[in-house]
This record gives structure tokens, C-alpha cells and sequence, in this order.
DNA sequence: ACACGCATACATACATGAATGTAAATGCCA
DNA sequence: TGGCATTTACATTCATGTATGTATGCGTGT
């Protein structure tokens, strides 16, 4: 069954990915064969070689495709002016945040990253967690900056403190949430966590 | 060399442990075969499977060696009368297993656990996580819910939500943490967050 | 419009290396 | 001297990468 159209193989290579969802999801990185992903697939492992150079490679495109960038979260908010100032603006970046993580295929792609891989070769999922977490702290850090400026903040918390607050009780929840999806909703539970922070530290007329 | 003294013999398998914490944070659990532990202890695989079943049984034996009971050090900060009372001693605790965690064995241990292994054949991280985690949780209700019956905590926030909070900022905390050790004081820093979110929801005089 | 040729999209086969578990061999302490 | 601690040797399994096979879609020339 040689070669087929050049949308059947792009089809071909969503379906590798879905399947590398999949049986990481199961077995863990480390365990899954390359020949795994394939027959998962209804592939052979000629198919994976020609549109991925390794295992690592596949990882990385795996990773592409629930790619969520924070900022562009806050930019949007900010622009349709649903929020009420910085610290609303966050708040709501965060549920909306909580919201894409409980989509199937980010929950399931997060999962492997945190919790069903280890390093090898050119995977590095420590250094990549790495990444995203002080992408996302720089974002927290920013809003909470501009209001402490504005005078928002209460007098005892200071914006480092406040970063360091949110986003570890961030990081906490999502990762509670990854280890047991179906023991809570990240959206109600964590965003009740999450709104109580907001409330306690901004400052009321 | 054959047979040594049961004094020695219990060195080796110290040594063995020893040896697979290096290795095992360096490399990773599935990347690092027993043949790596033996030989960095300078030994050989037959010594290994001499003291262990298998590598499951080594790495659960690695574990054993830093267990930490929370609600032991909850009761011992009881007992000591330091604190001013269940808020007091919770926040106590969690600054005192800060400290724990920083030991170098502990932190070693802890970043295996958290940041080295995905599941293989009998270890299973995820499952052992959870386990810790909701037993920490559990600790962490039991005090909020007697300081809540005492009055203590403030009336925005229902003990279950200063649960989720307190839980998962410590957790977020001890995650980042681990990742990048030397980036941040786990005390310090970490002592800090703590110290602020138990400043909010403290019902003040 | 049609045949030709090449690049494409896979499948198959093979060589290599590495890790595991176990069985047998070896020396030393008690 | 006998059982204990450890080494050595061996058989098996399994994943990887690469090399090769192969049929087909697709552009090109006329």
C-alpha cells in the first residue's frame, strides 16, 4: 500500500501522533516502542522513521500541537475588556487557562510530559517544564507588577510574594489535577482555590 | 571477593542504595540498568540481586530510607507547645518538612521520584505521589478544620478551600523547587509564600 | 492525452547492542 | 565444612537504526 495522496499522508501523521498520545498515556515514554505507536496506529514502524527522525523527534511534534501561549491568553482578555483591571485580567487568564488544560488532548499530552516521561536522549521533560514555568511566572510577575503600580495589591503582599504565591498554588493544582483528572475539576475546584487567593489580596473599598 | 562479615554485607547494600540514588538522579530510573548502580558502587550485578529482587524492590527500598511522617511532626510541634495554636502548628509543620526536604538525601530521593521515573513493571510514581499527597492533605484538613471549629480562620474562606490552598501551594512550591534546586531557598522562599498565606486567612484581633 | 520517470510513502528485513534473569562457580567467615 | 555473599557466564528478549524493496501519485514532455 505504497504511496497515497499528500493529504492521506498528513492523515497519516495526525494519526501517528494520536497514537503516540495514546500509548505514552499508557505504557509511559520509556516503555513504548517506536513498533508500538505504529501498530497502535495501523502503521509499521517504516511509517514513523519517514515522518519523524526518532522517538525524540515525535515527542517534540507531539508537544507542538497543545502548544498554549500565556501571554496571547492575557492580550486577549485584555482586548475584549471583560475584566476589571490587571488582577482581573489574570484571574481570568488562569480559569480560561484551567479551561484549555481540561481539554482532552492538552490533558492528555500534559500528562505525559509531567508524569509519564523521563529524560533520555534528547528528551528532556525537567528542562522543558522548566520552560514553561517561568514562561508563565514572567506573565504573573508582569500583571501583578502593573497592580502593585496601580495599587491594587494590599499593603502586606508584595508583587514577588504574590507571584510566587499564585503561581505555585498554579503549578499545585495542575499538577494534583494531572496525577487524578477525574478526582476533581481543575475549573471548579481550582478556580475556587484561585478566586479565594485573588480575593485575599486585593485590596477592597 | 566473596562473603563478607554481616556488618559488611549490610555496608554493600547501603552502598548499593547509595550508588542508585546517584545514578538513578543523573540518568534517570528506566535509562540507568542495574549493571550502572552495581558498577558505581563497585560491585556487580550479582551483589544486587543478591540484596534485591529485582529493580522495583531497589528503587522501593531507596524510598523506605526517606519517609517522612507528616502527622509525627504535627504531633512533636503539638507536644513542644511552641505554637500558638493549630494555625500555628500547621504552619510550623509544612516550614519544618521544608527544611527535611532540603537535606540532600531527601532532595535527592524526592526529585527521583517527582522528576526521574515514569512508571515501569512494579514502580509506579503517579500512584505513590498520590498516595503522599493525599496524605499530606488529609494532615492539612484535619488542623484546618479544628482551627475552623476554634474560630481561628477568617470567615471568607471555608477550611476545605484553605485546604486545596494551602495543599497545592505547598505542592507547586516543592515541585518547582525540586526542579531547579538552586534557584530558590525551599525555606526561604518557599517559607515565605506560606508564611503570607497564612498572614490572610488568620482571623486577626 | 498519454506514456515516461522520478520522488514519495510506506513495508520488510537485518545487524547491532543492551538489559534482564538465572544458573553455576568461587572464595571466605563462623 | 557448610552456607553465605558475590562474581562470572549464559540464554533470552527486545528496541533501535538503517538499508532495501516497492508500488503508486504526480509532474513533465510531446
Amino acid at each position: 500500500m505504497p504511496r497515497r495522496t499528500k493529504a492521506e499522508a498528513e492523515a497519516t501523521r495526525e494519526a501517528l501522533l494520536d497514537a503516540a498520545e495514546d500509548v505514552f498515556l499508557e505504557k509511559g515514554v520509556s516503555r513504548t516502542s517506536l513498533e508500538h505507536i505504529a501498530r497502535h496506529a495501523g502503521m509499521t514502524r517504516g511509517a514513523v522513521y519517514w515522518h519523524f527522525k526518532n522517538k525524540a523527534d515525535l515527542f517534540h511534534a507531539m508537544l507542538d500541537r497543545v502548544k498554549m501561549p500565556l501571554q496571547q491568553i492575557i492580550d486577549d482578555i485584555t482586548a475584549e475588556r471583560q475584566a476589571t483591571g490587571p488582577l482581573d485580567t489574570l484571574r481570568l487568564a488562569t480559569l480560561h487557562a484551567f479551561d484549555m488544560l481540561e481539554r482532552p488532548r492538552s490533558c492528555r499530552v500534559h500528562t505525559i510530559l509531567i508524569h509519564r516521561c523521563e529524560f533520555i536522549s534528547d528528551i528532556n521533560p525537567v528542562e522543558l517544564q522548566n520552560r514553561l514555568a517561568s514562561d508563565c511566572r514572567e506573565v504573573v510577575r508582569r500583571c501583578f507588577q502593573q497592580a502593585h503600580d496601580e495599587g491594587l495589591l494590599i499593603d502586606a503582599i508584595a508583587p514577588d510574594v504574590a507571584t510566587l504565591m499564585l503561581h505555585s498554588m498554579i503549578g499545585g493544582l495542575v499538577h494534583d489535577w494531572l496525577r487524578a483528572p477525574d478526582s476533581f475539576s481543575l475549573r471548579e475546584s481550582g478556580g475556587e482555590a484561585i478566586d479565594s487567593l485573588f480575593y485575599l489580596i486585593t485590596r477592597h473599598a
